[in-house]
DNA sequence: CGCACTTTTTGACTTTTGTCAAAAACATTC
DNA sequence: GAATGTTTTTGACAAAAGTCAAAAAGTGCG
């Protein structure tokens, strides 16, 4: 799908406004394994994902390689604490897969965001989507093991564990790979 | 300050608009220890906090009460995810100090929106905050020992250490009690 | 197929954190 | 200031998760 029919269908949206974000928008292939975005840098680019897998990650004191999170195919995604406060990304973003992206710069949202008024509805929702699945995630972290976090992910998210290895999961879910291999192995059982 | 106030900081707000917040929004005062929103119930309002000191928590599976979150003055709250949701809150909201709110109602606050547009910066604005917020805790919690989240809370947020009980500290950070005493007493010398 | 490479699992051991209960410290009230 | 209740610390032990390294399993390719 196209961002904007996935706008759309948040709120209707005029067709002016439709085509403006369509001229606004370029679409982006990576293949797999290439970076979208390297930490270091202020993220002044809104993504959306038609197709492809994407993870953000970052080096930890120990340089050790740490999946902050994945995003699948028609969310909207960017680095948007280092846009907000304009410092410096922690994360870098990895194509997992084969992505195909529409890419937008943040400025120009901005100034569609000024120019059609009606946009504060979508971005509300995305903004509200970001939040209940921070919250999600704080809820899963402060109060689950990591053998119920794991289960977690396999029932919500299970998609992921498909395309994606175990390391990645191991360190997104916040434990360790050898750990998450045992729990996985009882789990089967 | 009153919520007007702090709001006029993000953007500048027309008078009118001003107004009509004004004449929304009830002031309540809540005794320390009393329940502002119980769990449950979907959560339908707002909360402004003018002074005092609110704590989002919720019973476990071995109903032990853990927190989940702070609110100290000056901050915009709700149990966001219970409205957009509407589905029972899992939290309680309790005033841990005698507490002084403005409330407004979430229907009432939307109908505000679509009549004063200017105010979809500022709701931006405190959604960002959230957001923000939020991603900070997922970090502290995916990335941090027990003692490092202890010494970050002690650096950014040392009033609220003086303010609350070990107890409802420890399950904040995720931790045991005896154990947030042991790491405390290790981090004194 | 066989080789090189990557990912996952397993074993032996260590460290971190949790549990439970009692003691100590602190507060409050009469 | 003794008595009561609450919060914090501590001790002894248990469980969960981490570490490191090697073995096993899986993948891709000439």
């Amino acid at each position: 799908m196209k961002p904007t029919e996935v706008l759309s269908q948040i709120t209707p949206l005029s067709a002016d406004c439709m085509q403006a974000i369509d001229e606004l928008t370029e679409q982006k292939h990576y293949t797999k394994g290439s970076i979208i975005h390297p930490s270091g840098k202020v993220c002044k680019h809104l993504y959306f994902i038609e197709s492809g897998l994407l993870r953000f990650f970052y080096h930890d004191r120990d340089a050790k390689d740490v999946t902050y999170q994945f995003f699948g195919e028609n969310l909207f995604t960017s680095v948007i604490n280092s846009y907000y406060t304009q410092t410096p990304s922690l994360y870098n973003i990895e194509a997992m897969e084969d992505s195909s992206l529409y890419v937008l710069r943040f400025a120009d949202f901005e100034a569609l965001l000024s120019r059609f008024p009606e946009l504060d509805k979508v971005y509300h929702s995305v903004l509200r989507e970001f939040l209940l699945s921070a919250e999600q995630r704080i809820i899963s972290l402060q109060f689950y093991s990591a053998e119920e976090r794991y289960r977690n992910l396999l029932e919500n998210q299970p998609s992921i564990l498909q395309r994606v290895s175990l390391g990645h999961i191991a360190s997104y879910l916040g434990i360790n790979q050898a750990t998450l291999s045992r729990v996985r192995s009882k789990v089967r059982l």
